[in-house]
DNA sequence: CACACCCATGACAACGTCGACATATTTTTC
DNA sequence: GAAAAATATGTCGACGTTGTCATGGGTGTG
């Protein structure tokens, strides 16, 4: 039951324990025999390095902690973790996950959680975009923030989507099309998102010249997020109803957007013939699941973590960051629920 | 930058380390005063156990790995993670996450890392529901395996959900309202469950005197996981054209209910009214957003993550384990989306 | 051939913690 | 009031690894 340790492996091998220590991590001076001799015994007794006897002596962990409100155990924002986890691998880097469930008693906890476990760095992670200020507990280990930042500004660097970028695409992306009447169904306020969204509709449909007459904007859902009154259905309805009804809904995410299909569905409308309609998250499983197609801004999730990882790592090895608040861009993805409006 | 250490805080308390390390551990012989001022001492200094030197010297992490092909980097089974850790956190044990994305190299490479960690056990979690043997790499550590059994059987502990039970419910609920006439939107066949279900389904409306005639089954979804046909929207619409069109239609999972939604309604039919229909999973994200809100059988997510890790704990404390494979129930979720059916 | 130098290896201590054992102090028991 | 038991604290070494320094042999230089 027992591990076998390097001491085993030295004997095994004929050679000092420290012997065995250098050619397990590469390094010089040792001779292509000795080295062959002692991989062969490694292979043989199945040793595998003890990480705590590595960290306890040389103070560094090589390990990563995330800590999020909610992302790893809601199905929303998980391909940040994904894209951490893809650059971890690849550099040989362990990942602690820990989820507050946005009590913050269990945020200090986590903290101290991380630092019995000595991490080299944490990654501050939201399931949306939102600033917060991390209850540290008053420590100051390397941290990086993802998908937020802190009230205090320039205190922490953090690397955000650009939701203003997207939502702009978006409504180009129907203008260009020939849309000149268009709704827009609001996200909760509470999201960062929801202001940045609508600003950008807001001044790129008036770049275009469209006037507030034009618009029809409502909104979609308020309310403490995962408890929120659900408008959307009733909105979009009422938005279609009109005689002078929008040729394309701008909906605030993917997932309201399942209602605004079926609301123009109960009226008889074809989509997209009759309305077009956008997303924005592409949330995979509704944007492939709306027949046709959901035309969407992709959240760039997965770079924001891998970006995230790469940053924190920089950060650790004592480069200085600059730019403490980055953003990443949202691409367009083009399905089928848009079509040309000809007026 | 250094961490303080048992050593500095037993000078500043002006005992010997020892009984800074019975303080930390909460052991007796220990006079309250001492305590006390040890206590104090921890606190003044900020002091925070090391967790690896203490497992180097007791070896016990007190670290669970989870292993999964998918789960943490992906919408579906993340509750699992969810109840892990809700029960990781509430018994002081760690959690090291690590996704093999299908590859068993990966696999390979994980097994190591999670035994140069020194972890207690693994738990083994598949997205969905399938018979997959762990590539360990031929290591024995207590394993329990989450949403899915191994091919050999009797060799690993697993726990899964009961979806045959489950689409059994569904079933039955919709008979007891009357639907005599009921359409059935097959998952992958690929996929576990989907065989389980669909026999539930058959068994059930054949025990309450439907005929295959009464039944109109078709194929939703085949080929590769992650790449698959789709051909929901299209079924759906089909079995929705037929004269003796069903009453209420079963759907493989809650996903594939957004296109029959979609479906129905291009027809112009009224949901509940024309046409009931249920889902399976309860993936709220889909369940609560169309409208009306789909009635469906939860996945015992959540259940099982908790339930499995309690069970790995025991094994780990070797207890014996008899019932080899255990089934969690589905608990069906009644929302709107089905109506009484008046014959 | 004496010197410096590079290469290959080993001896040993130290990291932070806890278990085994020893010692000192107090309380209980008869 | 002495022996026994229970309580309170300390000393020391070990866990598995790596950093520091030492050693020994080989090679080249003048």
């Amino acid at each position: 039951m027992d591990m076998v340790s390097i001491v085993s492996v030295a004997k095994a091998a004929g050679v000092s324990n420290k012997t065995v220590s250098r050619v397990i991590n590469g390094e010089p001076y040792v001779t292509e025999e000795t080295r062959e001799r002692v991989e062969k015994a490694i292979r043989d007794l199945g040793y595998i390095p003890n990480m705590a006897a590595r960290l306890i002596r040389s103070s560094r962990s090589n390990t990563f902690g995330i800590i999020t409100d909610y992302v790893s155990t809601t199905p929303y924002s998980v391909d940040i973790v994904r894209g951490i986890q893809d650059w971890a691998n690849a550099n040989g880097k362990t990942i602690l996950i820990a989820n507050t469930g946005g009590s913050s008693e269990r945020e200090v906890e986590i903290w101290k959680m991380f630092q019995s476990h000595r991490i080299d760095g944490v990654l501050y992670v939201t399931m949306y975009r939102r600033i917060v200020d991390p209850v540290t507990g008053d420590v100051s280990i390397p941290t990086v923030m993802i998908n937020c930042r802190p009230q205090t500004r320039e205190l922490l660097p953090s690397i955000e989507p650009d939701d203003y970028q997207g939502a702009r695409d978006l409504t180009r992306y129907l203008l260009e099309r020939g849309h000149r009447r268009i709704g827009y169904i609001r996200l909760n306020p509470i999201l960062l998102g929801a202001e940045l969204r609508l600003d950008a509709f807001r001044r790129t449909t008036s770049e275009f010249g469209l006037t507030e007459n034009d618009l029809s904007i409502s909104l979609g859902m308020d309310g403490p997020v995962g408890a929120e009154n659900n408008y959307v259905f009733a909105a979009a309805t009422e938005m279609l109803k009109q005689d002078d009804r929008p040729t394309a809904i701008m909906s605030g995410n993917d997932e309201m957007a399942i209602q605004i299909y079926i609301a123009a569905m109960a009226l008889g409308l074809r989509i997209p013939e009759d309305v077009s309609i956008v997303g924005f998250d592409d949330f995979r499983t509704v944007t492939m699941a709306l027949k046709p197609e959901l035309t969407t801004a992709a959240l760039p999730y997965y770079d924001l973590g891998r970006e995230g990882a790469k940053w924190l790592n920089d950060l650790i090895a004592g480069e200085k960051i600059y730019p403490v608040s980055r953003v990443v861009s949202c691409k367009l993805v083009e399905r089928s629920s848009v079509a040309f409006n000809p007026h």
